[in-house]
RNA sequence: GGUACCUUAGCUCAGAUGGUAGAGCAACGGACUGAAAAUCCGUGUGUCCCUGGUUCGAUUCCUGGAGGUACCA
């Protein structure tokens, strides 16, 4: 029986999870693993809202700047990485911080994926190729021969679902559909879920300060150093991709922070969107790191010894 | 000051020779098992500037205001 305890800070963009973090980290003496899918890459800092250099001395974090954005990296990797990091923090620390905003990463770490078998980037590439070619309809009416069950479920306008599937297929010989089983993993530890929620004018309000501040800090001069590479996956991505569009000439620098503050809030609600319906999660305020703190004592006092593991709270 | 044109959704605008109105963007809601800061789907939110008049009925036509734009002084 363990009473390994991972505490899960989600919530949306700039609404301080990073703050509360290493306020939680520092009062139980822990690190804190990142769940964010662009603060992985080392040449991305400033525009991804990484923590700054006195937080990153302060508390050791994980998970952030690891790869280059000439990989291409995956949440499967990420998965097996936590996973494996876990293991070692966990025989260091009873509490160990997963924070981001990244939720099909956090989502990976506490239920699992279906064991899917890995799929050549050339078939990808071949099937995007051809759905470039053909369009929409054309690898909508590939799968339906090769998948009909994961046909009926897919949104049939969504070409990164469908072009998945079919790469599946087609890398496998078995329909895509076979390997969902739906299975939730259970963890050898307990999860507390957290989410950090504000009221929208004011998560708003701060993305915009945020963006403005961020460009303070020399974002553009990040961004023209990476403006080379701007077609590759790693920076398909809010705010860089308002920049290079200013860099092209077509915005000027003014109309591309309106842009990228617009973006940031777009962004932000579809992570709402996402918390909202996951259902289970314990939401506080970001200034109430304090009640966060409570009732990981809680757990700790009393909740360990009647609870099993891999239950959440 | 004069003349012409304009005023309709948060913004830019369309429209009905009179039956209370619709596009794009924004906004909002949602989906999503290896690109998830990606990708995709859905929803019109309205004193049609104000005021009288004509009319069964006015956002639409007419009067008079107000505001804006352009040109002339």
């Amino acid at each position: 029986m363990s009473n390994k305890l991972l505490v899960v800070i989600g919530g949306p963009t700039g609404v301080g999870k990073t703050d509360v973090a290493i306020r939680v980290a520092r009062h139980y003496h822990t690190e804190i693993i990142s769940a964010d899918s662009r603060q992985v890459y080392k040449e991305l800092n400033i525009g991804v809202g990484r923590p700054s250099p006195d937080q990153l001395a302060m508390i050791p974090h994980h998970m952030i700047g690891h790869v280059s954005i000439f990989e291409d990296y995956t949440v499967a990797e990420y998965t097996d990485q936590v996973l494996s990091l876990l293991d070692q923090l966990f025989l260091k620390h009873d509490i160990v911080i997963l924070t981001g905003g990244t939720g099909l990463y956090i989502k990976s770490i506490l239920e699992g994926f279906d064991d899917i078998p890995e799929v050549d980037q050339d078939i990808t590439d071949k099937w995007t190729s051809f759905w470039n070619e053909n369009g929409i309809e054309a690898i909508a009416g590939e799968l339906k021969k090769r998948d009909p069950v994961y046909f009926e479920k897919v949104d049939p306008a969504n070409p990164r679902r469908i072009i998945r599937a079919l790469a599946v297929c087609d890398s496998t010989g078995n329909p895509f559909s076979s390997y969902l089983k739906g299975e939730k993993q259970v963890r050898p530890f307990t999860i507390l879920p957290i989410v950090l929620e504000l009221p929208r004018e004011e998560l708003y309000a701060r993305i915009d300060q945020r963006v403005s501040s961020m460009i303070t800090q020399g974002w553009e001069q990040e961004a023209r150093n990476l403006y080379p590479h701007k077609h590759l996956k790693a920076l398909d991505t809010v705010g860089y991709k308002e920049l290079f569009s200013y860099l092209d000439g077509h915005l000027n620098l003014e109309e591309a922070i309106s842009a990228i503050q617009q973006s940031t809030r777009r962004y932000a609600k579809r992570q709402m969107t996402w918390w909202r319906n996951q259902g289970h999660w314990l939401s506080f305020n970001p200034n109430d790191a304090l009640s966060i703190i409570n009732i990981i004592d809680d757990y700790f006092e009393q909740g360990a010894r009647s609870k099993g593991q891999g239950e959440n709270f």
